[in-house]
DNA sequence: TTGTATGCGTTATCAT
DNA sequence: ATGATAACGCATACAA
């Protein structure tokens, strides 16, 4: 079956090209006699004629795609935020281009590299980190550029994104008000926006109450399970007792800090309180449920898409920046704490 | 900053356009005597010239881009076959672009007229169901096409699949030996491979050994978790004794007769013992640890983009196929169940 | 209302 | 080893 290009259709029909090309455009169908026009489309539909968007690309200078550029396709929060995106770009005929960059900034050099020279018509990225914004700054001077999850505080560029430092705050109040005054974070990657943040919030309640967090003696190089289990390991071997609280920066950390409770025979939340952050799907399913921050992923990830198509008309004459408030999800895993009642606040 | 074509660069290094083509392209660049070549590079350099796919691809025919259309993003055990993918075309230069059919096959045909449009150079999808055979093989005829994770039994077309069969079997093993007599299994929607076979596969081994398998009214229209839900109470209606064992279709479902089991007051696996199926990320850590049966979901990813590859080379000279073994994952939410020890097999 | 001509940026083919 | 030219399929300015 060899491809129909509109000179097929304009042969069967008896008209020229150009007219076919009019004909079958919705937005200039209106210019060509009913009859004609009537005649084009079933000479299309009998070839089974299917548009050719790489040419129309071309000429047109848009290819109705956009790149979204994302740090972890394993991360189970970002599955919702990519959603609200191909959804968001699905009504207007849009295709989402994706790209990983394991957080790595060479590949999201060689990952924008490519999508810039397959004409994008934007760029979406979550994977955005402290040291990215030169490179994201070009870029954004050749490509409609949205920043989603993570930003580039003073970069200049559009962002939507959630509250951060408001979430971290919302944890240390929740684990505060619990009775708790051996507190911990797990904190992720230090240059991402993300974990900056929350660790800021997380931190300035503290202060603000005169409690001293305790830190591991480092953070996660990666926001995973694995990093979650050994940040843990080494908060635990650095102090002579444990905390009664912990503050893991998602999910996925949490669980690997009850991994390693588990392990050394410390039970949650009697012994030690745990919360995550994201509210991915199974934190109510997990042993406790998780108390966790809940982000709207899939509407930050529509309004990602929003923001895009606004850049686009825009034409550089707006910057959208939008941040979503978070959501205590208080579950088991912060309940019942033993030394609540012996403390109380 | 004006787009820089093979024109700009040159003229700054005083040569032909073709003499640029080929000096840029790696595949020709030998052609070119080395000071013309090293003068081009620099001019391209300098003006930071980028290449443009689009219009590279009009002119090659090829467009270094498959199109990857899922059913549904926001099943947790898409990720790793969508990385699995990613990885496998990233060294190729290739890129995906991803859709997403939410297992309707109107969106289906939609999905396939798009990318098609964009001259893919080829598709892979999760998303067949029985019914999509026609289209799938028209789609085929037009563009290489691999079926992964679900297939289309007698099709024709290449399939990289799991032997969901076996994972059937096993599941139905696993519950017997185990002491278990009254057995259902929550069934995923009928028209896709994957739960047909693990239908059957379930249901062989029941026979084999003269068990009946307790069915709800229903199966599945989605395989979520609110189906799970929806299923589970549906099935413990229908019986005036609940069943001592569940095998449900996938994790989302498990986890969705949990939440049922729970709410009326029955414990697993003391009461109801349940399995899933893919052995999702989160499957350790619920409560109970789920008991489940591991696929290879970045494997399969991988060699599907294997298989893509393939399949453009031989030219419709071959339709690679190939079934991964699924194995079984004990965990404590089929364990010492109290029925066991009463009625030993 | 329809046809003509031209170009989007690249590459293949031919010629030099 | 390099240059000239045409063509990929489509869309638009312009002419009729």
């Amino acid at each position: 079956m060899a491809k129909v290009t509109l000179k097929d259709v304009a042969r069967q029909a008896g008209v020229h090209v150009s007219t076919v090309s009019r004909a079958l455009d919705p937005q200039k169908s209106q210019l060509v006699g009913d009859s004609t026009r009537a005649r084009v489309r079933a000479a299309a539909v009998e070839l089974g004629y299917q548009g050719d968007a790489i040419a129309s690309g071309l000429r047109r200078g848009r290819t109705n795609t956009f790149a979204i550029v994302v740090a972890d396709l394993g991360n189970p929060f970002i599955a919702p935020v990519l959603r609200g995106i191909e959804n968001g770009l699905g009504g207007r005929g849009v295709m989402p281009l994706v790209a990983e960059t394991q957080d790595d900034s060479e590949r999201m050099e060689q990952v924008m590299h490519a999508v810039l020279g397959r004409r994008v018509d934007a760029v979406i990225t979550t994977a955005a980190r402290h040291g990215d914004e030169q490179l994201l700054r070009r870029i954004a001077r050749q490509v409609p550029l949205v920043l989603a999850v993570r930003h580039l505080p003073d970069s200049g560029l559009s962002a939507i994104v959630h509250d951060d430092e408001r979430g971290g705050r919302l944890a240390a109040e929740h684990l505060v008000s619990a009775g708790h005054r051996r507190i911990a974070q797990l904190c992720g990657p230090v240059n991402v926006s993300s974990f900056q943040e929350r660790t800021a919030g997380f931190r300035s309640y503290l202060e603000l109450r005169s409690i001293v967090s305790l830190e591991p003696p480092e953070r996660a190089a990666f926001p995973t399970l694995q990093e979650g289990q050994r940040l843990m390991s080494r908060l635990l071997d650095s102090l002579h007792e444990p905390p009664t609280a912990v503050f893991a920066h998602n999910d996925l950390m949490a669980f690997g800090a009850l991994d390693v409770l588990k392990e050394r025979g410390l039970s949650c939340p009697e012994d030690v309180a745990v919360m995550g952050y994201n509210d991915t799907q199974m934190t109510r399913y997990t042993a406790p449920p998780l108390t966790t921050i809940r982000l709207p992923g899939y509407e930050l990830g529509r309004l990602a898409a929003d923001a895009a198509t606004m850049l686009i008309e825009a034409g550089g004459g707006a910057t959208p920046k939008l941040t979503l408030p978070p959501v205590l999800v208080p579950r088991a895993s912060t309940m019942d704490w033993s030394g609540s009642a012996r403390r109380p606040d």
